[in-house]
RNA sequence: GCCGCGGUGGUGAAAUGGUAGACACGGGGGCCUUAAGAGCCCUUGCCUUUACCGGCGUGGGGGUUCGAGUCCCCCCCGCGGCACCA
């Protein structure tokens, strides 16, 4: 009698057997060689997860399982990134808080998630928005303070007016907040910054000894922005004062023309002089109503105004006019640049507009030699150097180099390496996050929580719509009793909260001791499984993947942990779209659900189609008939592995195939070449299917083969082969590859001629490198005798597979 | 503009410099069935052809090679990151 394949007749069973054995559980104290195995946590909002989350999860869990039973003692964690602007945003939508709101979508993810049989260690379930979680986040931020890692400081900050509230300079896209797309305005506040540009030399050259896709340690590589320039100090004329400008194109200014600073230079009110005071301060004030993307749509219609005041150029004591402009930006280089109008077009747009002298320095290899009035004229990437004095007839580079060294020696300028990298702003007026763990008082200034008064709770007494202040400054509670750490005298407590990138940037150490009530996590735990060995996940290039990164490296400057990386493989996953191309979402109404989806042909199936789909760093479409092929296949496997089994050992072709499909699906789940892992599924079946036989050994392998992929098939269809009290198919060893059988009896050699296929030659496998025998072979065949009989000028052989013919 | 990744049938896609299109989806035809569905079988890059044979074919143009989707040069297009960054 034949059992239909019901998936939900096995699945749901299953499943709770393998919870309760506890096999996904990792074990810190094995002595096989581990393997630390992980997606990015979910981000438990108001939405479920749809089957395009899935897919880099199902991608780690079949890694994990197949690492498993390849005799890895596996570290396969969850966890859920909890606190953040959508979740209290939701909370606010739907008028409920946000504690709520997040526990009801950590519930529904959770049933999601088991019912796609992932092989999680439960135990290690880690929820950044939990006071046992945001303890360590509060203790790891005062670690980062001591060291001066972490520093309040006033600056002009990314604001968002829809969400009320400061943003990392990541966190804008474009000008707008990345959450909301509303345009982003610049404000002056005191704000908690981490100070990641002191790693930013580490951050980069690291970058060379990790396995990650070459797209993100590009756009890593782009925002660190490090370029190597000078800075030069030009006096100011009739003025004590001096203005300092960062470039890195100094072998141009014996054609320098005038000195722009950027409105908010602290220079600016000492150097104005009194009749332009007016102009001045008019300008800083319509500059300061801009946003940000006003300022950089300018483009080429430059604004600026006049100081009054000019600067020296040592190379010719030209005296260059000092202008402010918004082109310039405070947090670049020094704040101000000098301006060489004939070879930068930025330059040459301000002094255009501005009437300033434009003097050629340059000749390009248009050889043009007369003064620049155009922009086509302007010369910025290549040509010779002349009107420069010491430096004419040089090419540009090499007067670049000779011109610093030339600054250096007179001592007017040094050379200096620039960032684009900022120090990262964390600190947020919103409510839904961890409390900075800092206290003020009027005579010690801030000071951290002492650490046994961790954690800061966030406080439940609290409106928390938005309104420009964080709403814990409405808490009656927050501020009750607090006293000032090193006087105990009065004191208030900081009530902004931290970037939800903050939770994030240590979440992967926490799952190595996530039970820890002493420490933030043991060092010998972390120790033992760090660098995650695989981490899957979306493409965070320039925000959770380069602040974990500093975090690694700033805590093992702490003697914290003693690695440099956290994620020693990453593997960016891509995103599933709609069956009609667009993004699934609500609004389109695309989405599939995962539980609609395992509902009508089970979990195995939905796992299966989407390492199928395609490369799993590809985006894609979804494709109903494609997961339908699925399920077809699992079914024609279910039936297939009903037959009854030959006892007979397999023959010499059997185990050829078998052979080659145990290295090829292992090779290809190492490499994450998913897709073609199943695919050769497909084609093992084929080949099994035809033959209309199937041995006990070969099913044994394909089911243990198959386990990773499609977990709970495998496993009912293992007891069926194996009887009931069988140990789990997961637990089984991996299978592994015998070269004795890869080898054949014959070979086939490929006829060419000219390059060209013209026939082929089945030959003994002894013979397949004799060139003599197989171009008497091919010589003797009727077709390919006809393609060589005008003479053949060249034969190539390459043994056991090809012979060419040149004609 | 700079940086990175791509461009292969109707579709998703395969191809250590060595038979391009594996494996699927979709399409066409057939078997089974009163019928539908399911299942099974055949077929399916384009052109010519009843068929065979052949020709063409991996964005375009050159090149290296006995042989190029794959390597090199130039160009076009798409996607992603950065961008008034001095």
């Amino acid at each position: 009698m034949q059992k239909k394949y019901i998936p939900s007749d096995i699945e749901a069973k299953w499943q709770k057997i393998w919870d309760e054995s506890g096999m996904y559980t990792a074990d810190d104290s094995s002595s096989k060689p581990k393997r630390f195995v992980m997606e990015m946590l979910p981000y438990p909002s108001g939405a479920s997860l749809h089957v395009g989350h899935m897919l880099g999860y199902v991608a780690t869990d079949v890694y994990a399982r197949f690492s498993r039973m390849s005799g890895y003692n596996v570290l396969r964690p969850v966890g859920w990134d909890a606190f953040g602007l959508p979740a209290e945003n939701y909370a606010i939508k739907t008028q409920t808080l946000p504690q709520e709101s997040t526990a009801a979508a950590i519930k529904a993810s959770i049933e999601q998630l088991k019912r796609t049989g992932m092989g999680y260690d439960w135990a290690r379930e880690v929820n950044t928005s939990d006071p046992d979680y945001y303890k360590w986040t509060q203790w790891l931020f005062i670690q980062f303070y001591k060291e001066g890692l972490a520093y309040k400081k006033t600056a002009a900050v990314n604001w968002c007016p829809k969400d009320q509230t400061v943003l990392a300079n990541e966190q804008v896209i474009d000008g707008k907040c990345e959450r909301c797309d509303t345009e982003v305005e610049q404000k002056e506040l005191e704000q908690w910054f981490m100070a990641i540009t002191k790693y930013a030399d580490e951050l980069l050259e690291d970058l060379d000894h990790i396995d990650w896709p070459a797209s993100t340690k590009a756009a890593q590589r782009n925002w660190i922005g490090r370029k190597e320039g000078i800075e030069i100090t030009y006096a100011i004329d009739g003025s004590d004062e001096t203005v300092t400008v960062f470039t890195t194109r100094p072998d141009t200014n014996f054609g320098a023309t005038f000195i722009a600073m950027a409105p908010e230079h602290p220079l600016v009110e000492k150097i104005t002089t009194p009749e332009n005071q007016k102009s001045v301060s008019d300008y800083i004030e319509s500059v300061k109503n801009k946003t940000e993307l006003a300022r950089e749509s300018e483009g080429k219609d430059k604004t600026g105004v006049f100081t009054g005041s000019f600067a020296i150029n040592p190379l010719n004591g030209a005296k260059m006019p000092i202008w402010i402009s918004d082109f310039v930006l405070s947090g670049y280089g020094t704040g101000a640049l000098v301006g060489v109008p004939g070879h930068d077009m930025r330059d040459f747009d301000f002094a255009f507009k501005f009437g300033l002298p434009i003097v050629r320095v340059v000749i390009g290899s248009d050889g043009d030699t007369s003064p620049i009035t155009s922009a086509a004229q302007v010369q910025e990437e290549e040509g010779k150097m002349i009107n420069s004095g010491f430096l004419d007839g040089m090419d540009i580079h090499a007067a670049t180099e000779k011109m610093m060294d030339h600054i250096e020696k007179e001592g007017y300028g040094k050379r200096v390496v620039s960032y684009h990298l900022r120090d990262w702003l964390i600190s947020r007026q919103r409510y839904w996050g961890a409390p900075v763990p800092m206290i003020y008082c009027e005579k010690d200034g801030w000071n951290p929580v002492p650490e046994s008064e961790l954690p800061v709770l966030l406080p439940t007494d609290v409106d928390f719509q938005p309104t420009g202040e964080s709403p814990i400054t409405r808490s009656k509670t927050f501020q009750e009793g607090v006293t000032c750490p090193v006087c105990h005298g009065n004191a208030r407590r900081e009530v902004d909260t931290l970037d939800t990138f903050v939770d994030s940037s240590w979440y992967f150490l926490r799952y190595c001791d996530a039970s820890n009530t002493k420490e933030a996590f043991a060092k010998e735990k972390v120790d033992k499984w760090m660098p995650v060995d695989l981490y899957i996940g979306g493409d965070h290039a320039t925000t959770h993947l380069i602040f974990a990164r500093f975090f690694v490296k700033a805590l093992r400057d702490m003697g914290l942990l003693s690695f440099d990386e956290p994620f020693a493989r990453f593997f960016k996953n891509g995103h599933i779209l709609g069956e009609d191309n667009r993004k699934m979402s609500k609004r389109w109404g695309n989405v599939i659900n995962p539980l609609d989806l395992i509902t009508k042909f089970g979990a195995d199936t939905m796992r299966m189609y989407e390492m199928f789909m395609g490369p799993l760093e590809d985006s894609k479409s979804w494709s109903t008939s494609g997961v339908e092929g699925i399920y077809r296949f699992l079914n024609r496997v279910w039936t297939l592995m009903q037959t009854e089994a030959t006892d007979a050992t397999p023959d010499k072709e059997a185990l050829f195939m078998m052979h080659t499909s145990i290295k090829k699906i292992t090779d290809d789940i190492e490499a994450l070449q998913v897709n073609t892992a199943v695919s050769h599924f497909m084609k093992w079946y084929n080949f099994l299917s035809e033959r209309k036989h199937i041995s006990q050994e070969e099913k044994e392998i394909f089911l243990k083969l198959l386990a990773p992929f499609a977990p709970h098939m495998s496993e009912e269809l293992w007891h069926d082969l194996k009887g009931e009290a069988a140990e789990s198919i997961h637990k089984q060893s991996w299978p592994v590859s015998d070269n004795q059988y890869l080898a054949r009896n014959e070979a086939l050699i490929v006829v060419q001629v000219n390059g060209k296929l013209r026939g082929n030659l089945t030959v003994e496998n002894s013979e397949a490198g004799d060139q003599a025998k197989v171009e008497a072979l091919a010589r003797q065949d009727a077709k390919i005798s006809s393609w060589i009989s005008t003479g053949v000028k060249k034969v190539i052989f390459v043994p056991g597979k090809i012979i060419n013919f040149v004609v």
